[in-house]
DNA sequence: GGGTATTTGTCCGTATGTATG
DNA sequence: TCATACATACGGACAAATACC
């Protein structure tokens, strides 16, 4: 006897569909004969159709098998499978740790990803049908990549064409891309000290020697850059991760000279370049490089969002051929189309000119709020764009007490420890992660616990 | 067949009605019978709805007549002078390098991809505006972990929780991830010969060397592997690739016994375990393991989509923490929230059953085919489960010939070449990729340069 | 045991409700 | 508000399998 309410919100054949299996999982053997489709239609009063469309999703679904002018029986494969009777032994999910306030210089205001419009986007693509059922171009969709050659040579100037770009997936995947193509020329990488640690991090997993080259106010070091003898070199020309310095022209040619010269090749990490505010960009490095020793690498997850997981390469054309072969696409399909399409309509370009204006704002209200609450106890290590301001004390100041005053007041706070040449340490005060009505209150959280460890 | 475009701006039924128009101007004849309004909406992927308002207009205007309950007929008044030649739009379709038919085993049917579920539910998560701003757990999304897990203890007797699981991004990149954490502590990889040749070029890229162990009626030969003093192992114990040999469980038992004294591990790649249709599928190696030296590889490209990109391995609980650190998510956010709430709300239960059942009667229909049409000159080489029907000829045979006949007539073709003691050289015909009403014209091509081929 | 009435799956045309933009 | 597209629900027509006389 089956349940069926017909005042019930869910459609009549659904209804049957359900009771129909539970009948056949709990109490019908292989072979059973099932009833009629006319029988139960009179029995439960429902029409013919309703019947015949439950019956129809079972055989679909393989519980029954139909022999036409004769019946509906259960098939042999309801195999009760492999359930242990015991629910699975959860693991508690691992607590993420919140804080109240994260001064990370990349992160992203809450609610800045425009999900109504990534919504209607979506939809647009996924009603035009494409093929999802065969294996798609391994290097990213072309449109795609067509959408971010267009924005980096018109907004970067980077000297490149579509069939140079592959679509990754994260920063992270990009430089494992990239080491699996050089991992038979290179086994050595210069980077930049202080430097970005996560790159630092990739190339000595997969057991790179690190050459550390020190960062001056021009940029990395060039003559010990040379003296290092690497013939791979890491480096974040526009903004220095984490000094904020920009690498001059002349040193930008005289690196590139360097490459030519020693056959080396440079990665270019344009990591925060949509983000920042400067009335004059400076262009990439990529766009003076005439010889093609440059990889550029760039990521969507600093300025729309981390969760699409889309970065991408720009490499040279004699790098190209290596890159097929077992390589495969690494984005999900419907992402990569719902990015071109939002490039494609404009919505980029508009997307970044919002985000910029709101980083010069926020960088203002910032610099205004530290010198406020902060004062002569405090100087500003860099002034340059980018996302975060460098402060370090003017006064004896008690490193150790800060750290475990930030823990207890869970405010997080990011230091720039390593030295290069002196000493050189400050707090990077990031405003990324903020909206622009918390950075007041986080400056004065974070004033409080600055001036008890300030040494009398 | 008509063309419908489900982008293009003219509703649907007019198209409809247009194509229709035409159908009957140029092909049909008076009293000819129209397709009945379900068949043409399956056939298209139209509702009934718009299919029976193109056939009201197209009644309206005469050109067919509505007998009920028995169909639509053309009328004997259809003018061919009338029609001006208007304009003949119809776009040129991209040439794709694409075959006749293609006979790889691991395809997917086209349209197989629910579209519409999948736009459902993504709509539902996207307005649960879940923080797309921050940066997720490197594993993947705890939820997504936890259906996986569920699904494959369920399904698949894999012995696991949630925290085990860790969410890649295609075969490559999960195999990538393995690769990263082995290559301190292993060098050699033992592989399935013939064997599954992405996963052994994946590890020859990365400078693995390679120990080839023959496959016999058991599969992988114990003793060969032990005596190869290979620490890691990949196989397909299920259904060997491409033999389709199954492990029995007292080679499964040795398998494992040998791994334990050797302190070696296994991979286990279950590629095709969801598109089998057994009575009483071969549960994983995986689950017999009791001290953690199974790897398990699995992936969504196969079953659901190549586009998503979502793969996912099972480490053992030892190997677990050396996954954090640099690592990070791989996935788009969206794709594993979506994909969680599908699984979630029973559809991948249902989508599993509804493939199933379909290659069944695929398979059914693929070894009828190829018996009428090749009858005595072919002997079928392997019976089992698999998405394939691997065939060699009894006869005399030109297998050059067939190779480039196959060309001509842009048949795609797969071979079985590799040697493993004996000589073993098969067709693998696979049926995975083709409509059920496919199957027959496929294996009719097929049969005519089959035959070409025999030398008398 | 052979013809006939009934049952049965399947295909069909139609009407109405509902979501979407 | 309106058109479009789809989901839900109804009952008739048909041919083959089955049961019955």
């Amino acid at each position: 006897m089956y349940l069926i309410d017909k005042n019930s919100k869910i459609p009549l054949h659904i209804q049957l569909y359900k009771e129909i299996k539970k009948e056949i999982i709990h109490n019908l053997k292989v072979g059973d004969k099932l009833q009629s489709i006319r029988k139960v239609a009179t029995i439960y009063n429902l029409s013919k159709t309703s019947v015949e469309s439950a019956y129809s999703q079972l055989l679909a679904e393989g519980y029954i098998d139909s022999y036409p002018k004769s019946g509906y029986f259960v098939t042999d494969t309801n195999y009760k499978n492999f359930k242990k009777d015991s629910n699975i032994d959860i693991e508690k999910k691992e607590q993420k740790d919140d804080f109240l306030y994260d001064f990370f210089h990349a992160r992203l205001e809450k609610d800045s990803f425009p999900l109504k419009l990534w919504k209607r986007i979506f939809n647009k693509v996924i009603d035009e049908s494409i093929d999802f059922c065969t294996y798609h171009d391994a290097k990213g969709e072309y449109g795609l990549r067509l959408e971010i050659a267009k924005y980096l040579i018109e907004s970067r100037g980077v000297n490149c064409n579509a069939n140079q770009i592959i679509v990754c997936n994260g920063f992270i995947n990009s430089m494992g891309l990239l080491i699996k193509l050089l991992n038979k020329k290179h086994d050595t990488l210069a980077i930049e000290h202080p430097g970005y640690y996560a790159a630092r991090e990739v190339f000595e997993l997969s057991n790179y020697k690190i050459k550390k080259i020190p960062v001056g106010k021009n940029g990395i070091d060039l003559r010990k850059l040379e003296k290092s003898e690497a013939k791979l070199v890491y480096i974040t020309p526009s903004h220095q991760f984490p000094t904020g310095v920009t690498i001059p022209i002349s040193n930008r040619l005289k690196l590139l000279d360097w490459a030519e010269k020693n056959d080396a090749l440079i990665i270019e990490d344009d990591y925060d370049s949509e983000l920042t505010y400067e009335t004059r960009p400076i262009p990439a490095l990529q766009g003076l490089d005439r010889v093609g020793r440059v990889i550029y690498v760039g990521t969507f997850s600093k300025s729309l969002s981390p969760a699409l997981r889309i970065s991408y390469l720009v490499v040279p054309k004699f790098l190209l051929e290596e890159f097929s072969g077992v390589f495969e696409s690494r984005v999900c399909l419907f992402t990569q189309k719902t990015l071109e399409r939002f490039m494609n309509e404009g919505h980029w370009d508009r997307h970044l000119r919002k985000i910029r204006t709101l980083n010069k704002k926020k960088y203002n209200l910032m610099k205004k709020c530290l010198e406020e609450k902060l004062g002569s106890s405090m100087k500003i290590v860099n002034q340059g764009g980018g996302l975060a301001i460098h402060i370090s004390p003017k006064v004896s100041f008690d490193w150790n007490k800060l750290e475990k005053l930030a823990i207890k007041k869970t405010i997080k706070l990011h230091y720039a420890k390593e030295k290069s040449g002196g000493e050189w340490q400050a707090l990077m005060m990031g405003f990324g992660g903020f909206k622009e009505e918390e950075i007041e209150d986080a400056v004065n959280s974070f004033s409080e616990i600055w001036h008890e460890c300030i040494i009398e």
